[in-house]
DNA sequence: GTTAGCACTCAGCCTTCCGGAGTGCTAATT
DNA sequence: AATTAGCACTCCGGAAGGCTGAGTGCTAAC
């Protein structure tokens, strides 16, 4: 135990983690002196990985087995060891690919940037779209489906689109939806969608509505179209993961498919990203999610003018490739950023 | 070798094929006859197992291990031993609290249906939503997201929406944008939308619209806003298939989770049930698709009017239970279909 | 402080061995 | 002629044992 990190100690801690990145297989002590400048013995070498493990830094799979790096670690080498790579000229194309939007349909701009998230990372890709009621509202129209059957649907100042089915208790007639969507359009204008339901309640009271049986009904109309509703999470590339070793052990593998099929942790821990601006990283235990335990997840914020309006990245093993993966979801998030600003 | 199916062999198959799917394990002459009601020895169930087995209904996967169906025997399970149940109260509860729309988003629907016949099946839910352009036009709309981007959302008769963002050579003016939508309408109304294409065309060549740079922008726009998007499928469920033991072997398990990610090949297949209305069934290789060998898939189609709008169905191991699973594929359309009919 | 040497540990792999489940055949029974 | 009991045979799967090699921790020498 000779105390502190030193100089030496993270040259062969970032050894060791980088070794483990690629083969996935604990680290013996002779494995580091071969391959790395170091000119030191084995079983110098040893005596740091004993003094690492006792900080916390590696851990045994069992007495005669290498090292193999503990969360703690990773944190320590994503905080200070890791050189921050540039995105390859080839992943930049990629991904810049990826974001167009022209003749895309909105979720499927998201769904795209979560799949090529995936394909340049060999991760899983995330994107969570914008929390609809964060944004400005832009317009609502209702659609005529039915006597009693009304498509209401809403775009925000981003161009995201939410549509609602909506079952009426009257029927309404299709001259009569065009007139309550107008008169809707004109008092919501420029509000955030969060703000809306205050400013109808608002007006529901006011004098001249109680008079109007068709104001009303716009009004009622529209409490039922901005119901909250989750909001949307992509996930793709979950077949990949597939590959990685640590993963083939069956129960592991339910255990993430599960958690990303449910969405819901995943949304509450994405929602906290929101509020720290820029590249996050959870590694492992660090989300406190029991089914992410195995699993690293990077985000990035997405912002469109002051508000910003999603979560984005990639999560993949513990043992993931953060030299390149970090700069992988910044740059696709100043990427959909750019493409978000309307000029 | 006594010939062809008489009673007792089918008795004997449908004992195996029922203990086989509950069980998922080899069945032997003595589980056979020692818990279904057959007064027979082991010895004469031995002898029909090996008519069975030379006929092709059931395979041994060694020398000393009980009998599997094959896919040839489920078809002849399917076929002619199947009693088709009825679903069941709680069951047919449960599909109609998943086949609401009030409140809905159009694709939150068929996802929501489509987690539904999942949790219903213990299987994967899939739901193929409508083929936009087997559908009648309603009405398009275009939004002014930018100078130059605009958002085109097309709505079609049976409700489905689909927005297009598309980037224009030049800027349009909002009311612009309004005077081009209501000028689509007004020439598209009640075509289907494949025929929407040719009208436009034709219209583009007409006299008027030469001398009229607004039309023909609007003609052009519409265009890109019909774009052919590979159309939507929605598989919900697939950590249900990591419980059952035949997919325990990660290679088996890996080939179907990329078969479900990739889409493609599933969607020509359901593709190809929209021809044949009502159920389908394709049990293991009968889909002719390496990736579903070890599966199968029960469909059915809704439809609204004389429409058939999509396909949705289950997915699961080749011994999955059929009696009870088709009469939820089908009641499940049945229900969807009902909650189309625009009433 | 570093290193060579050495005894020790333990997962992984291979082999062997057995029991049990199940078969197919034959001869006896009904 | 169909059914059944009896029996020899096969073969998977798990348990037990042994070996190997990678890796460790310690000690003593450099």
């Amino acid at each position: 135990m000779q105390g502190a990190m030193n100089i030496r100690s993270r040259q062969i801690l970032e050894a060791i983690i980088e070794d483990y990145i690629c083969t996935a297989e604990p680290i013996g002590s002779s494995a580091i002196c071969n391959r790395h400048g170091l000119s030191l013995s084995a079983a110098t070498i040893r005596n740091v990985m004993a003094d690492l493990e006792e900080m916390g830094f590696l851990a045994s799979p069992h007495t005669s087995a290498g090292r193999v790096p503990t969360d703690k670690a990773y944190r320590f080498y994503v905080d200070s060891l890791l050189a921050v790579r540039l995105v390859d000229k080839s992943e930049r194309e990629e991904i810049r690919r990826g974001c167009r939007v022209d003749g895309r349909d909105v979720d499927g701009v998201f769904r795209e940037i979560s799949h090529m998230l995936s394909s340049v990372s060999h991760y899983m890709g995330i994107v969570a779209a914008p929390r609809f009621n964060a944004n400005l509202f832009r317009q609502i129209d209702f659609i005529h489906l039915g006597p009693r059957r009304i498509l209401a649907i809403l775009v925000s100042q981003s161009g995201s689109v939410q549509n609602r089915i909506i079952e009426s208790k009257e029927v309404i007639s299709a001259e009569d939806l065009l007139k309550m969507a107008n008169y809707l359009n004109s008092i919501l204008k420029g509000l955030t969608i969060s703000a809306l339901k205050g400013r109808i309640l608002e007006e529901m009271t006011s004098e001249k509505i109680r008079y109007d049986n068709l104001l009303a009904n716009a009004l009622k109309l529209s409490q039922q179209a901005l119901d909250e509703r989750g909001s949307e999470l992509f996930i793709e590339g979950q077949a990949n993961i597939l590959d990685f070793p640590e993963f083939a052990d069956a129960q592991k593998m339910k255990e993430i498919f599960r958690a990303m099929e449910q969405k819901g942790q995943l949304l509450t821990l994405l929602d906290g990203c929101l509020k720290a601006p820029g590249v996050n990283i959870f590694i492992g235990s660090e989300s406190r999610l029991n089914s992410m335990a195995a699993v690293s997840l990077i985000t990035s914020t997405y912002v469109s003018g002051k508000n910003t309006l999603g979560v984005l990245g990639v999560i993949g093993p513990t043992r993931m490739g953060y030299g390149k993966v970090i700069p992988i979801v910044d740059y696709t998030a100043k990427m959909l950023t750019r493409l978000l600003k309307v000029g």
